[in-house]
DNA sequence: TTGAAAGCGCTAACAG
DNA sequence: CTGTTAGCGCTTTCAA
């Protein structure tokens, strides 16, 4: 299958497997004419180099390992996609894995990506705390994750929770709810429940955790929604709604069945979810949504493989007006 | 940073490094006491093996290159999810690389993965014509593309499309609309339209091609669908209107414009999408879908991997009723 | 401006 | 059951 190799194209242009290499590594050094020997050998040969003998020597590598807990989510899938969008600039190429699983299979995955000499870790998986970060032998970079002595990026989670609350009260609304599929106080995520509770004060609230929620396109995740959202009609008859959501895809979901019992939006219930992913916009009433700049975390993300200085970077909240909330006047 | 290597316990445990080779890929030729030994400086320096060495010296990897359009597409991220889970079985990674762009930049992008020496490439964009793809020295399986020497995996899109017509028909359609971002007539997909158009025989119709559509999550797909849906009503006021997309992600759309002016599914207006994917779960009605089986999929391209026989495989087509569609008695 | 030699970390013959 | 030797395809000294 694959053949053709550095050595040949040496001798078929009459040079030293050395100069050969050093044509794709230093060509400043060569001569004018050798160059334009070992070009159109490598053309004929249709040469193509292998990356990972050079990498075995040079150690440098261009891989990258990305782990994520599942593809369900658009915040993963749009981070993806920008990765690797803005890793093409640099030559970056992408080792994807999901991780549902166990604190011993993420640990194996990790060690696979060691093996595949990949120069830093993404990780987004929650499964491992940091301390077993921070044994890991290579550079990671982690995403809305606890932290610790590796690099963090996180989203200013605080002010996007706060964002949101400070909108509902500006609009009218009398209870607020913030929906959530669980919670630590360590994640990140969790200061959009601390902004959100510090900027309604003392207005009523109500603070809804269901691990059901998770996965969002699981039935159960529907279900959930369903019977949160009776027991808040129930108990708050008449009064106007402020809703919070963790995540886009919860507030889709919590729409539809808005939507199915014909609740007014937003003049009865107003929605606010997070991402500011491409569900928000696909929604019935696209979704008033806290933007996480994901595009922004990736170009952050790009330029720490290069520069690996482990601290915390905080990438701005900002509130996407749609229809779900009403519109300034 | 990586350091300990075969050498280095193999001094520790007082044997050859082809013995510690051994202990890893054939374990069963050691005696229980190296075994012992081996198994003990390798926890004690906490060694992990280096696959690209290993690679370059054997020729086999297990590394496996994916290429998708883009992932704005659920049909993208559930076999990309689907890949990941079951090719941990085997132990294969992917590289994943998408390619909004030119010939040139996917030819490239393949290039690269050669350099990695990729076991297999898993084609899913549409730019390489099959000539283009029968010149590469590599495996290549392609997914959803007009066919070639090489080995395909297919949907069986014209009894989709036909299970699809019939459905409507059963339901009292009167008028056929087929919604697509466009379509070659050399694409699997294309006989979605034949098979729809078959089984409709000379009712009313009309064939939608609209390559806005194309992402769906754009703003412009959704003036797109609009546009589309009000020249509908016009042309056919009053009839019963049976539509099929030519994904979940159009379908869900379609019924956001519906449920906006308040049509209702499945009395006036049915909807079929294509996919099966979590947004026809996720729909305030969710749609009846037409199901790819993905896993399906996956499943024959991880192990078209390990038997690498250029050849079309047809994955079956059926119809998943949901609620867009009038239920059976 | 070019080449020879050594070696990245590993495994596959071949031998014992 | 185990070790010796050679070499995967490349780059990096060092020397010319």
């Amino acid at each position: 299958m694959r053949k053709v190799k550095i050595q040949d194209i040496a001798e078929k242009s009459g040079v030293s497997p050395t100069t050969v290499s050093r044509y794709f590594n230093r060509p400043d050094l060569l001569s004018q004419e050798t160059q334009e020997k070992i070009q159109a050998a490598v053309k004929e040969l249709n040469y193509s180099q292998d990356n990972l003998a050079r990498i075995l020597v040079t150690g440098k590598s261009n891989l990258v390992g990305v782990i994520f807990p599942h593809l369900h989510l658009s915040f993963y899938t749009e981070l993806l996609n920008q990765l690797i969008k803005q890793g093409k600039e640099k030559d970056y190429s992408f080792i994807v894995y999901t991780s549902h699983d166990s604190k011993k299979e993420e640990l194996e995955l990790i060690d696979k990506l060691i093996s595949y000499r990949v120069k830093g870790l993404i990780l987004l998986s929650h499964i491992l705390n940091s301390e077993e970060i921070e044994k890991l032998d290579m550079p990671v970079i982690s995403i809305e994750r606890p932290g610790g002595n590796f690099r963090q990026i996180n989203n200013d989670n605080f002010t996007g929770g706060k964002l949101a609350g400070e909108q509902l009260i500006r609009d009218g609304c009398e209870v607020f709810i913030h929906i959530n599929n669980g919670y630590h106080e360590d994640w990140p995520s969790f200061k959009r429940i601390v902004g959100f509770e510090l900027s309604i004060k003392d207005r009523p609230k109500e603070i809804c955790i269901d691990e059901k929620l998770t996965d969002p396109y699981s039935e159960m995740a529907s279900e959930a929604i369903q019977s949160l959202l009776n027991h808040i009609l129930r108990e708050y008859n008449g009064k106007k709604l402020g809703f919070f959501c963790s995540n886009d895809d919860i507030a889709n979901l919590l729409q539809r069945e808005c939507i199915k019992k014909r609740i007014a939006i937003p003049q009865d219930i107003e929605i606010i979810g997070y991402d500011n992913s491409p569900v928000s916009d696909y929604a019935v009433y696209p979704i008033t949504s806290i933007t996480q700049n994901i595009s922004l975390m990736a170009r952050i993300v790009i330029e720490s493989l290069d520069h690996y200085i482990p601290h915390e970077s905080v990438v701005p909240a900002s509130l996407i007006m749609k229809n779900t909330t009403l519109s300034p006047e």
